[in-house]
DNA sequence: TATCGTTATATTCTTCTATACATTACGCTA
DNA sequence: TAGCGTAATGTATAGAAGAATATAACGATA
């Protein structure tokens, strides 16, 4: 049946100190993993270093294990890196994401509302 | 096996023009269905009756059947009732709102992920 | 020792959301 | 016809989140 209406939402692992791990979280570690360096990382995705400092900083102290080692000073400034336990994560994050979209597309069919017949094509 | 972490989400029916039905505005929905008026709601969830207002002018507006009826004027100064297809639709969000949450908490029991230690009781 | 690009951190500026406030329109009722 | 509480709508204010800006600390390397 069309439909214009579709379930949609937002999920991330919550931890002790409210939001782990999400859906931007884990985009930036993956770029700290391809690019060596927060700043590099914050960059890539447009989003102010200040900023992915303070998601990696939350993640680091929600974790076990650091999920990003850093290095001040030294051969090119410094730099991260994703650590094993990071890598984990990401993993878990991911897993947990695609079931998560299959779930919203397949109960968005089950869904008994129609759109108003102004937006229906 | 013991674990702080947990998945947690927010689910939302999205409409041609964004957000058709979330939490809140079920939620509003409700409280006009026992309250008989769009500002008695407001009221009675601290919410401004202005953005009560706009909440249920964009539900109206993404709605085959408009979800709530407004009365200008009259005994009482007037008031608003959720209409059938109003219902409706707040039972469809119910509905799927109840497989969200269940689909999160069966997924959080399959996390593989520990939090800090520091947090652990 | 000077340089470099990074981490680390404080402060200010923007932007967005919702509240607060104010005013008008409305229509039944006394 | 005046009063009532609502819907309807515009404008101003407040708070929070993130961006922008600025500066210091760091440590290998030339």
């Amino acid at each position: 049946m069309n439909n214009s209406y579709q379930l949609r939402g937002r999920l991330w692992i919550e931890g002790p100190e409210g939001t782990f791990l999400g859906y931007g979280r884990v985009i930036l570690l993956e770029r700290i993993r391809e690019h060596g360096s927060i700043s590099a990382a914050a960059r890539s995705m447009e989003m102010s270093y200040r900023h992915a400092w303070k998601l990696v900083d939350s993640m680091n102290r929600q974790s076990q294990q650091p999920v990003v080692e850093k290095k001040t000073g030294g051969k090119g400034g410094g730099g991260a890196l994703v650590t094993e336990s990071g890598n984990l994560a990401i993993e878990c994050f991911w897993a947990a994401y695609k079931d998560y979209k299959e779930f919203l597309a397949l109960r968005t069919e089950k869904l008994e509302i129609q759109a108003s017949e102004a937006y229906q094509q």
